[in-house]
DNA sequence: TACAAGATTAGAGTATGCTCTATGGTATAT
DNA sequence: ATATACCATAGAGCATACTCTAATCTTGTA
């Protein structure tokens, strides 16, 4: 598929997806057999790694974590091992977001109390 | 206490704490007294203020998120249900923030599964 | 064949959240 | 008195992550 359409697909603008792809996330081929343009050709793979990108951006990852993410996951340059310490460190991260969002859970419910009970 | 004190108790640079200061996430309060200097003076409420706004930011609330909890825990300008009901709102936007976290655990866990089984 | 729709690249513009420089005044120890 | 450490304001600069414009070429339908 072409641009526009992997835009409809996924919700996610062209420019948006041109910005992903010079940033390195994703990548469309170019068909050698045909001379007359120099069009771009989207995959589902292509689909799936926008839609893992909005996730990924929800959670709080940058553009350069979700890259390595991505890279860990679909491409060959790194080792089994290098691959799975990328994922263990991105899980360790998750798991202190985790815990930040439950301290502020309680910091927000303590404020909160205070409003009731006429504290502040 | 002057700005440099401030940012040493908190770990703040002076220039972080004047760029909130101008955002509205706290005041110091010039010495009605004093005519010889414009020194701005901070107490240990603008030492929580920027604790919090640590915090915050760590969970992925943006500057006027912030504002908007101080604004509820420590500002007269809300009624009651008012700053209830941002606290709650913020509340409501931690759990999804939660589940999000939760989801992509998952998603990140399935990789390494992926990964180990080599099926990538 | 004309023309709207859609493709490409380069680069400019925007919003957020800092981070720092420049300039000039104030405080304090020697 | 003077060095130096600190205060204030205004505004420039930077990183991230988009968002859009301009110019030009290609494709597909009436």
């Amino acid at each position: 598929m072409l641009i526009n359409e992997l835009s409809k697909r996924t919700g996610i603008s062209t420019f948006t997806i041109r910005f992903y792809e010079k940033s390195g996330l994703l990548a469309g081929k170019q068909d050698e057999s045909v001379t007359s343009n120099n069009y771009f050709h989207y995959d589902e793979v292509s689909v799936e790694k926008l839609e893992f990108i909005r996730d990924a951006k929800s959670v709080g990852f940058t553009i350069k974590e979700i890259g390595q993410i991505i890279d860990a996951w679909y491409h060959e340059r790194y080792t089994k091992e290098q691959k799975l310490q990328i994922l263990d460190e991105k899980l360790i991260s998750l798991e202190q977001k985790m815990k930040e969002i439950k301290e502020m859970k309680n910091q927000l419910l303590q404020f909160k109390d205070d409003v009731v009970h006429d504290r502040c």
